[in-house]
DNA sequence: TAGTATGTTATAATGGTTATAAATTAGTAA
DNA sequence: TTACTAATTTATAACCATTATAACATACTA
């Protein structure tokens, strides 16, 4: 993890989000699935803790974070250029990979400074095709 | 409206709520400055009505929901193929039109069925990129 | 002009997230 | 190693957009 080149501290609680992100990898996990995770190792896990700890990676630019829509956010440590894929049904998330990221015409940009571009396909999962 | 055509009956409120729709009409509001709007003209107003309303017209497709990422929804009634462009300062949203909506390629569709796709542009606008 | 399904309202609850302040600790320098 | 200090963690409560509930009111229909 880049925390300390930051200026941050590493602590036994950063250490272990990290590694409960890593393991993971692929299911977009919400804050309190980190939490879940973290707490089975470390009982004494602080909520805020896994919070702050996540804010600051987005801060740094080692985590993704993801708004879809479903009432929570979502973290991705996949920061490269992607789009999602996001079930309307179970809310699952899957990457998919970018063949073209879209730029934004200059005569649009309105002034705007451009710092990312987030693309969402949203629909049902083959599960949740059946159910509606 | 079309709520009729969809089995929905048309009340003041509802008509009152389209039209602080109509009116905001390009600032892309969310529930509350509806419902702000609404109240100035019907005191009464219940913002549960205008959440309910709300979905509704979601659901029958004559809204577009935006959950941006800024702890809020946003509505827009351009319900056609276009991006948005968010400042991530004063949480201001713009439209800004799609040359190309971008097409999911069936060899990463995972076997969902894809309803739609949202894209956001994020950044600072004129007026926020100097304060940061 | 009823009758009834639909809509509205007030109220409280929900749930993810953030704020606060006290207690603890990582990193540093003597 | 030790003591220092600023950063971090924790428990707790607050926040706020949104949703649930149930009683009341009303738009549509016949």
């Amino acid at each position: 993890m880049q925390l300390r080149e930051h200026g941050r501290r590493v602590t036994p609680q950063r250490r272990a989000i990290v590694q409960a992100l890593l393991d993971s990898d692929g299911i977009h996990p919400t804050a309190d699935q980190v939490f879940q995770r973290v707490q089975s190792v470390m009982p004494d896990m602080s909520p805020a803790t896994v919070y702050n700890t996540l804010h600051e990676m987005v801060e740094i630019g080692e985590l993704l974070e993801l708004d879809l829509g479903l009432g929570e956010r979502r973290y991705d440590l996949h920061t490269s250029n992607h789009a999602h894929l996001v079930c309307l049904g179970c809310g699952q998330v899957v990457d998919v990979p970018y063949s073209d990221p879209p730029a934004l015409p200059p005569e649009h940009a309105q002034g705007f400074r451009v710092i990312d571009y987030l693309g969402v396909f949203r629909g049902y999962c083959p599960g949740c095709q059946s159910g509606g």
